[in-house]
DNA sequence: GACTGATATGTCATTCGTGACATATCATTA
DNA sequence: TAATGATATGTCACGAATGACATATCAGTC
């Protein structure tokens, strides 16, 4: 289940989505890691719009600093339960989780 | 962070939202539940829509027949992530997993 | 330059999710 | 009733995710 291939890529912020076929990363692979990096993404983003430091953020959801910085750099070893979890702590909804997940919004 | 004063409820597929006050769940915690729920749903509609034994899956995920089963119970001690990567190894797109958990489509 | 605050990176002990297995429950069919 | 197939539930050893800590890097400001 845990394929390790990319452990160390999608950390540096490849995209994604234009290197699948170089790193040889399946379907459901890529389609992980795109889902990580919306979700990173979208706490950091969260974050910074409610002015809270990497450490504010980290008090409140009972975590370090350094695992927020991980979280927000789609470090492999976190999980999407804690990038949810930590999303829903700052208000985040579930439908906002959904929308992170679906950049193509609908046009008309 | 974990929070175990649900453990046993959400397994029994009680209606989250309707006892949330009942069961003095705090606005994250019920809406980490409803997402999980809804995840949960999906598989299962997915994998039979397939017409896969939950057996079937196991295998093709490389887990097995208990597991899916607590899936598609919304277990506590099923991750999203095991959820999502399911959901993806059925074909389940990142954008239909975004689907799942906004059940109320913006009509209109 | 040095100092400060914020973020990034690496490591580790403890905790939690996992697959596997046993077994139970539930339908269906004979 | 028994037998078969599917699903549910309980337990456990093992591996992965976690918080914590140290330390590094980077931007401002003096």
């Amino acid at each position: 289940m845990k394929s390790d291939k990319r452990k160390r890529l999608e950390a540096a912020g490849w995209k994604v989505g234009s290197t699948r076929q170089f790193l040889g990363l399946s379907n459901e692979e890529s389609a992980y890691i795109e889902m990580k990096l919306a979700l990173a993404r979208g706490l950091r983003k969260q974050r910074e719009s409610q002015n809270l430091t990497q450490t504010d953020l980290a008090r409140r959801i009972g975590s370090s600093q350094s695992r927020v910085a991980k979280m927000e750099s789609a470090d492999p070893t976190v999980s999407l339960d804690l990038l949810v979890q930590s999303l829903l702590s700052l208000g985040t909804s579930p439908q906002d989780v959904a929308r992170l997940l679906r950049p193509v919004s609908r046009a008309a």
